[in-house]
DNA sequence: TCCCTGTATTGACAAATCTAAATGCAGGGT
DNA sequence: ACCCTGCATTTAGATTTGTCAATACAGGGA
């Protein structure tokens, strides 16, 4: 006969998840991470030319991965003169934790 | 003359982030956040053909992502006869605060 | 003005990722 | 034994991502 069911089916969650992965995966990058990581450190402004001495990245590399930074709105940049300084948005880390509460959330009660 | 240095020299952190990088990018995808949010929500475990059903995925599509969710010890599976369950790792939010925090640490204090 | 330095962008290429078709495997029913 | 169903793996193709070389741009100094 007809097999049971595999079990009571269990309601696969609709979220749109698109943004939250976006942004999951602008900081999945273990160079991204340090970035973010020194300017969280620094409690202030990074220069460019900080990356470029440190990183071993040629500077159009680091240039690529503070562009991801940017568009995802964890940081800011602000040239002044020939330097460009880079800072950490001020609510990256909690646009981040959001991200993880919105996987995690329990189920709404009725 | 020679220009001004650009500023007090920033250091770079120098911590590996290749293991945050790897754990983060497993969940830096729309359908592998709706899986998880799934397993979250349902405090229980899931059948796979619950995600095929409801994803606008291939079956082969699934278990692909299904696979980068377990390899990263997100998840754990269990087969019972001919199905296959899913169930959050118990301790996956906590690596995935981990990883965040890792990022967001201040600078130690000397 | 011209040059020089720091950063961004473009273009090209290799590697990784996502997806699906085909196939393999495990387990239950007959 | 055989078949059927659910899931995993393999293979292949298209897209995306990370990297660098070359180039463009911005701003300061001479």
């Amino acid at each position: 006969m007809s097999m049971q069911r595999c079990c009571p089916p269990a309601k696969v969650v609709e979220t749109d998840f698109e943004p939250a992965a976006a942004l999951l995966k602008a900081i999945a990058d273990p160079y991204r991470l340090t970035m973010l990581a020194t300017l969280a450190s620094a409690e202030d402004e990074v220069c460019v030319c900080d990356f470029t001495d440190a990183l071993p990245l040629n500077q159009p590399t680091v240039s690529h991965h503070l562009r991801i930074l940017r568009e995802a709105l964890l940081v800011t940049s602000d040239r002044r003169g020939t330097w460009v300084y880079y800072r950490l948005a001020a609510d990256a880390r909690a646009r981040l934790n959001d991200a993880l509460a919105l996987a995690f959330q329990k189920k709404v009660p009725a």
